[in-house]
DNA sequence: GACCTTTTTGAATTGGTGTTCAGTTTTAAA
DNA sequence: TTTAAAACTGAACACCAATTCAAAAAGGTC
């Protein structure tokens, strides 16, 4: 054999591999999914549009990956945030205004990521993402349920619904469109999240309390260098 | 002049409109917004593809047309079952679990109208859709808010928040899959009104009791004849 | 029935973007 | 430097449903 993949060639496939997703995530952020097409998303990431295809088999692959790779993320961040917390309750309250912080910080991202409409099918990775949230923020229902500060309850169909909640008045057409005033942002951001806590059972004033401690930290771990989302 | 629209042209065309539009809202129910393509349309409205472009200038025209249609009877039987109710309480919780059972009804049609991705672009009759719906819930939550049986709090938001939970947890992907059963169809029902009527603030006790309430005659509403949704 | 207008038809056209592939460039080994 | 494999390019292609339009049919008046 006359050729073999050398350790720099195998760095750069990988690094071209890692320039052109982040071309899509960089459109998305911008544009949405609609600006996620192949000919932009290759001049972005600086090769040919056939190249796109020697690293996706389709664009439905490499948007596929694209919201794996922003949902792994997320949860990631909701975990850190949750298990920092000193009890379930406010863990589940870390959670949610984790959710609450990235979406509302970059929602163009989070509406393409979610709900957007794509022209091709990818459907089954965003049911992957959406799951696997819907299965953390269940879990800390659980959790808060078990300790006793929640009621029993259909904890599934709670998360799913928390989640709908956060994503509609957020990120949603109905959004607010003045949530780039800090102050307006913080605001949207507490309201929310006190709908949610107490959606699934946390009283009023004890919602407020919770909200108001989980808040600063989560705004506080986002503006680090790299956001989470649009890392 | 050799030639004027006679009373039964006009019906005529008047019903082949129709005709069409129910094509469409047929194709829906059945399979989506996927499924309202002007040839099939046109197919089962008993025209010929290009008719459809003398009612309507577009498959956009057509489909905003669609989607107003159903928000139109949408919100016409929010209103009708909340103001039968006796207090500003019940009202919000009949006009929640009014929405509830209609979009788990009618499940295919309600995510085609609210979110399925389309290829042409409608999001503008969409929001307005939307928008109306959520004005609705919003004034009811305003009468609750005076009436003091609520918090004070971001109303907008709250019943942007509450449409998305309903939504996402009955018609959006993570839906349970379970909900022909009738048993568990209202299960699910009651379950999201009393998350939403917790959300803005209602006691858990109270919440309990009025979408019990409420819920009878929502369901009782339903299947009269030809249902507001589907019809 | 003659004559004009409106309506309908459905096959052909259009448009835009994902995808392909023959030719070119780059890379590694001999 | 030569050779072969892999990677890359970008213009051409394919796809597919929305849209158009010339011809035909139906409707209305005289």
């Amino acid at each position: 054999m006359v050729y073999r993949r050398t350790h720099q060639v195998v760095r750069r496939l990988a690094a071209r591999r890692h320039a052109i997703l982040n071309a899509a995530r960089d459109a998305a952020s911008e544009g949405g999914m609609a600006a996620v097409q192949i000919a932009p998303v290759a001049a972005r990431a600086n090769v040919a549009a056939g190249t796109v295809y020697r690293y996706f088999p389709s664009k439905s692959d490499l948007i596929s990956e694209l919201i794996a790779d922003v949902s792994h993320d997320e949860l990631t961040a909701i975990r850190r945030a949750a298990d920092a917390a000193p009890g379930p309750s406010s863990a589940l309250a870390a959670a949610v205004t984790t959710i609450a912080v990235h979406v509302v910080s970059h929602r163009k991202l989070a509406w393409g990521i979610l709900a957007e409409p794509v022209d091709v099918d990818v459907s089954q990775s965003r049911l992957a993402s959406r799951r696997a949230i819907a299965a953390e923020i269940k879990s800390r229902i659980d959790a808060a349920v078990r300790a006793g500060h929640l009621p029993a309850q259909d904890t599934e169909l709670a998360a799913t619904a928390v989640l709908g909640a956060l994503h509609e008045a957020l990120v949603g057409p109905l959004a607010p469109s003045d949530l780039d005033d800090r102050g307006k942002l913080r605001d949207a951001v507490q309201t929310v999240s006190l709908l949610a806590l107490r959606a699934v059972g946390v009283m009023d004033a004890r919602a407020r309390g919770l909200v108001v401690q989980a808040v600063l930290p989560a705004q506080a771990a986002l503006p680090a260098k790299t956001s989470v989302l649009a890392g």
